[in-house]
DNA sequence: CCTTAATGGAACAGTGGTGTTCCACTCGGC
DNA sequence: GCCGAGTGGAACACCACTGTTCCATTAAGG
């Protein structure tokens, strides 16, 4: 009873191979979605033939990745404690949160497909949770009740990218573009 | 002296032919960046043949994408008087100017290539005249002095974006996501 | 140390988009 | 009605990526 499971449980070796793959894949695929399977195992320092022992199909890979990305998103949503204090502090922590996603963060944002890849095709927990805690911000009074909740996941989402695109581009640091970001997003959403 | 020129002057119909390839290519190709040339041809209601009689590569159809698209950006900064009144309230017309480019800012958002491909590598008189005014803003105290110009760059092209997807998604009306977008874009730069 | 798991590489067939050529067809205007 | 510009479609070679198989080599781990 040391291995095997349903579908998890790989040894060490299988398991560290996997995650290189995926997360270079992740890196890759936010640069250039047309990125090669070829270009992935390079990235990933491993042989074609690995990727496909690991990923049978390219969409296999790109439903591992959407998995993963969901997994942290979600975790990222717990550390953010969104019903602690008023929602719209809330809102700047879990932007914070979301901010250490990084290019998985691009991949989310401009790869919905990856949703319907992996297993979320509606709601997903974090989305709901987040929905419920700008509703929270209408009721008390904290988050401007001008702004539907779809537009403030919007909003937030697209101060994500900008700010995780204004590192890549004017070269800023991370702590100022997350800065810029928060103000931003602080004033956006006051009543 | 009816026709030719340098490289202008098509007879009426092909130059009817080429905005039909443009327009529906602009179209296909926001929805889906790897759409094939086939796609693109039948999206346009004309033969493969035909696209390729007029834009032997996919690299160069993609290059006047960007000169069209480059130019329609241009001729709404032009609209958007920047340099008329409070620069505040000139972001504001250019937003609604902009957002009238519809798919073409999906393209501009996420296929920044379209830049390199066509003329414009640096910077644009467009995006000249908007840091310009952003700046103008700064001084007369209009915009608020700690978002540097390139962010406020950044965000109004991700407001812009978010509004356009709101449209797609929510399913909201141009007139409503235009409201909100403008909205939050007023409070997020004022002082 | 020795067995097994894990890997990399070569070689292959299949597939789909690309770019080209050629020819027949159909308009619109003279 | 005629003519040529403009077009569509078929057929073709080409190429990059995909997915598969097989084998030799390496690393892990008991």
């Amino acid at each position: 009873m040391s291995e095997e499971r349903t579908a998890a449980a790989e040894s060490g070796t299988r398991a560290r191979t996997r995650r290189a793959i995926v997360d270079a894949a992740v890196v890759l695929l936010a640069g250039d979605p047309t990125a090669s399977l070829g270009d992935v195992a390079a990235a990933a320092g491993v042989g074609r033939t690995t990727v496909h022992r690991y990923f049978p199909e390219r969409s296999d890979l790109l439903a591992a990745i959407g998995t993963d990305v969901l997994e942290k998103v979600e975790a990222a949503t717990e550390r953010a404690r969104l019903d602690d204090g008023p929602a719209a502090k809330a809102l700047e922590r879990l932007c914070q949160e979301y901010f250490e996603l990084g290019d998985g963060l691009t991949l989310m944002f401009e790869t919905p497909q990856l949703a319907t890849w992996s297993g979320w095709d509606e709601e997903t927990a974090a989305d709901e949770h987040f929905l419920r805690t700008v509703r929270r911000g209408h009721a008390e009074g904290s988050i401007d009740p001008g702004l539907d909740e779809e537009w403030v996941r919007n909003l937030v989402w697209a101060l994500l990218y900008s700010a995780w695109e204004h590192t890549r581009t004017a070269g800023a640091s991370k702590h100022s573009a997350m800065t810029l970001c928060l103000h931003t997003l602080r004033k956006a959403i006051a009543p």
